[in-house]
DNA sequence: TTGTAATATGTCATATGTGACATATAATAG
DNA sequence: CTATTATATGTCACATATGACATATTACAA
């Protein structure tokens, strides 16, 4: 695993073991987190290439800078129906958001 | 549209314009509401096709019966983290839960 | 007709998610 | 170095989602 990853996975709020990786982890629960992980940065990538602020997307969605800021970080108090309205909200097609759920 | 399916938008809580569909909803809830759909079918289907029945399942994902029928009629009070994380649950692959995601 | 298992629907207390705000930390320009 | 803009982090009141329960409805035997 990547280490940029796994910083990611810990920030997203979940213990990751120092041995091993995904300890205490279920698999339907690393998928899981996995999946949102995928769906937020596609969330901030799709943002950059419309280069647009965080500022400017929260107004887009009716949400605040700060949440965007969670959702792109994959905070644990962001949900995934969040993450997938946003995108939808930039103009992505089911089949792109599909592509960041498989990925 | 075919009739069961409005029906099921319907009853997914959603209103439909007696004249126009979707009438009143954008690109975006009209998109989210289909993914909505499709996920909860997926799910159903994949509970018979495993022919356990909602208690069984509800058990398997710490849920209730109650719960369940509502992910499978695609209830408004239910997200999609949950179908999610109960089809994940089922053992379907990131990738399945993908396909239905774009169909 | 029963009876019985499965599914659907409505409600509610509690848990979780949300927007908003303050503030901290980058990052970039002047 | 300031400014200034962008992004990150922490908190909180309020909104929404959740499991549980009761009960209704359906499906299908006996």
């Amino acid at each position: 695993m990547k280490l940029d990853k796994r910083k990611k996975i810990e920030k997203a709020g979940w213990k990751v073991g120092s041995a091993d990786e995904f300890l205490g982890l279920t698999k339907e629960e690393s998928a899981y987190i996995e999946m949102k992980l995928s769906l937020s940065d596609a969330l901030k990538n799709e943002r950059i290439k419309r280069q647009i602020s965080q500022v400017e997307l929260a107004k887009l969605i009716s949400s605040s800078q700060s949440r965007v800021a969670k959702m792109e970080a994959a905070d644990p108090s962001v949900s995934v129906d969040l993450i997938v309205r946003s995108l939808l909200a930039l103009g992505v097609s089911r089949r792109q958001v599909a592509n960041s759920v498989a990925a």
